[in-house]
DNA sequence: TTCAATAGTTCCGAACATATGAACAGTTGA
DNA sequence: TCAACTGTTCATATGTTCGGAACTATTGAA
C-alpha cells in the first residue's frame, strides 16, 4: 500500500482547495473536521447527510481532501486519524477556510428552514 | 437561442460558486470582472494567461459563471455584457468572494514570483 | 432588402474525471 | 495462525468537460 502523500503548504493551490470543497460531501466532511477541532477515522462518515457512503468512495474523498492540502492523514494501527491542516492555509491563504465554511454554515441554516419550516407567529398559512 | 439563465441569489449554491471558481480560466476571467469593476464582454478573454481559448470553451466557462449566480449576462446587440454580482452574494455568504479573489491573488504573486524569480541582491546564484 | 462581418451558442465526438462493487493489504487481538 | 476490521486499489460504468464545426442573432453597409 503506497504512503499518503501530502503536498507541502506552498505546493497548495486555490483552485485545488476549491474543487476539494466543491463536493458536498467533502465539505461536510471538512467542515466536521474543522468544527470538532480533534481527529476523526474515515469510517465515521460512512453516513453522510443521511445518506450511506461506499467506503471506497469515501476513501477517494479523503484522498481528494489530503491531496488538497486541507487535511493530514496518519495510519494510528488499523485506523487512519485525519486533522485539518487549518493554521498552515490560513497562513497562506488568510481567512479563505474561515469564509467557506462560514458560507457552508449559513448555507445549511437555510436549507434546513427550507426542509423543516417553522410555523408563522400569527396569520394564515400559504395555501 | 435559449435566454440566459440566471439563478436567483437564494438558490446560488457555496458547492456552485466552488466548482465555478476551481477553475484557473474561469477565476480568471471573474477575478477581471470583478477588478474591474465594469462590464466586459467574453471576446475580451479569447487570450486568458498567455494562451488562446476556443470560443465555444469560452462560452461555456460564461455559462459556469452564470448559472452558479456569479454574473449577470445581458444581451446588448451583438454582445454580452457582464458584470459582476458581487453584492448580492456578499450579503448571502459574506467575506466569500472577497477571500477566494485575494487567495487567487496572493497565489498569482507566489507564482509570478516562482517563474519570474527577482535576482538576489548579493551572493551568488543557484546552480 | 440583401449581404458580410461580428459575437456567442449549440452540437457532438473524444478525452478526461468520478463513483462504486469486488478484491486486496496491513494491523490487531483471540 | 487466523478472523475481523479499516482502509486502499482496481476495473468498469457513468458523467463531465473540451474544442472544432455548424448554427443563430444582430448590426451596418451596399
Amino acid at each position: 500500500m503506497r504512503p499518503l502523500f501530502h503536498p507541502s503548504i506552498g505546493d497548495v493551490t486555490v483552485e485545488g482547495i476549491l474543487h476539494a470543497l466543491a463536493d458536498p460531501v467533502r465539505v461536510a466532511i471538512y467542515a466536521d473536521i474543522v468544527g470538532s477541532g480533534c481527529s476523526h477515522n474515515c469510517s465515521n462518515f460512512l453516513n453522510v447527510s443521511e445518506k450511506t457512503i461506499p467506503k471506497s468512495t469515501l476513501s477517494l474523498h479523503f484522498r481528494a481532501l489530503r491531496e488538497a492540502g486541507l487535511i493530514r492523514s496518519e495510519r494510528r494501527g488499523v485506523e487512519v486519524q485525519n486533522t485539518s491542516r487549518c493554521s498552515e492555509i490560513e497562513n497562506r491563504f488568510p481567512g479563505l477556510i474561515p469564509a467557506i465554511v462560514n458560507a457552508h454554515k449559513i448555507q445549511s441554516q437555510s436549507e434546513s428552514r427550507v426542509r423543516h419550516p417553522r410555523r408563522r407567529k400569527s396569520g394564515r398559512q400559504a395555501a
